[in-house]
DNA sequence: TGCCAGGCCGGGT
DNA sequence: ACCCGGCATGGC
C-alpha cells in the first residue's frame, strides 16, 4: 500500500543520511581500501575461510604455503589429503576444522560448478547465498565475503567491527543478529557493489585503529567520540 | 605475558 | 531461539 511506504521512507532516508556521512567520513580520513587483498575469485573464496577469527597476516601466510605448493586451486584442493591441507594452512589456526571447511566449499564448487568460481558468478545471487550457507563452516559472513569479494554481488558483508563501531554510536545494539544488521544496510542503501566493497573495508580499518575491544581510542576516531 | 584476530559448529537449555 | 565451549597460530 502506498500510505505504508510512504510512512516507512521517513526513518529511512533517516538512516540512509547517517550511514552515508559515516561513510563519507571514514572514506574521508582512509581513503580507498582495495579490497579484498586477494588475486583471483577463488583465492578470495579460500581467504574467507581461512580468515575466520583469524588475524589476516596468519592468512596471509597460509595461502603464501599453498601458492608455493601449487595448491591453490580447486582441484588440487579436492585432491589432497586433508592432512597435507591441514598443515599447509597451519599459520591461519584452527587448521584441522579450517582444513575440512575447505574440502567442504572445493566440493560443491566443483560438483555444482566443475571447479569454476565464474561459472558459480553466473547463479542466481539469492539461491547461491543460501547454497553456500548450506556448506558446513560457511556461515553469513564468509558466504557474503565470496559474493561480495570474490563475484561482485552487491551484498553488505557484516563482521564484529561493523557491529561494534554501530553499537558504540548507537545506532544498532550489539545484542542483533547478522541479519539484522544486513537488513539495516540493504533496506537504507541502493545496492552498490562498490559502496559495499569500500565500506566493509572501512568498518575493518576505523575498527583495527579506533575501536578494539578494550580501551577504544574514539577520542582520535574520524567518527568522533561515542 | 596474556590477549586478540575480518567466525562457525554442535550440543545443551 | 539463544548460550556456550571448542577450535589454534602468530603478533603485539
Amino acid at each position: 500500500m502506498a500510505g505504508n511506504a510512504t510512512v516507512r521512507s521517513f526513518p529511512k532516508n533517516i538512516m540512509k543520511n547517517r550511514l552515508l556521512d559515516i561513510y563519507k567520513r571514514l572514506y574521508a580520513s582512509f581513503g580507498p581500501q582495495g579490497w579484498w587483498p586477494g588475486d583471483t575469485p577463488f583465492e578470495i573464496a579460500v581467504g574467507a575461510i581461512l580468515t575466520q577469527n583469524t588475524n589476516w597476516g596468519n592468512v596471509e601466510k597460509a595461502i603464501g604455503n599453498l601458492k608455493k605448493e601449487k595448491k591453490l586451486s580447486s582441484r588440487a584442493i579436492h585432491e589432497m589429503p586433508e592432512k597435507r591441507l591441514a598443515s599447509l594452512i597451519k599459520p591461519a589456526g584452527y587448521y584441522n576444522i579450517k582444513a575440512k571447511r575447505l574440502k567442504h566449499f572445493v566440493s560443491f564448487l566443483i560438483k555444482k560448478y566443475k571447479g569454476s568460481m565464474k561459472a558459480m558468478g553466473k547463479a542466481d545471487m539469492h539461491a547461491l547465498r543460501e547454497s553456500l550457507l548450506n556448506i558446513n563452516g560457511i556461515g553469513p559472513e564468509t558466504a557474503d565475503s565470496i559474493l561480495l569479494y570474490g563475484l561482485d554481488k552487491p551484498v553488505f558483508v557484516i563482521d564484529a567491527y561493523t557491529r561494534r563501531v554501530l553499537g558504540r554510536h548507537g545506532i544498532m545494539g550489539h545484542d542483533k543478529t547478522y541479519e539484522d544488521f544486513r537488513r539495516l544496510f540493504h533496506f537504507s542503501l541502493k545496492p552498490d557493489v562498490r559502496l559495499f566493497n569500500e565500506y566493509h573495508a572501512l568498518f575493518v580499518r576505523v575498527g583495527k585503529e579506533y575501536c578494539k575491544s578494550k580501551d577504544p581510542l574514539c577520542r582520535e576516531c574520524p567518527l568522533g567520540v561515542s
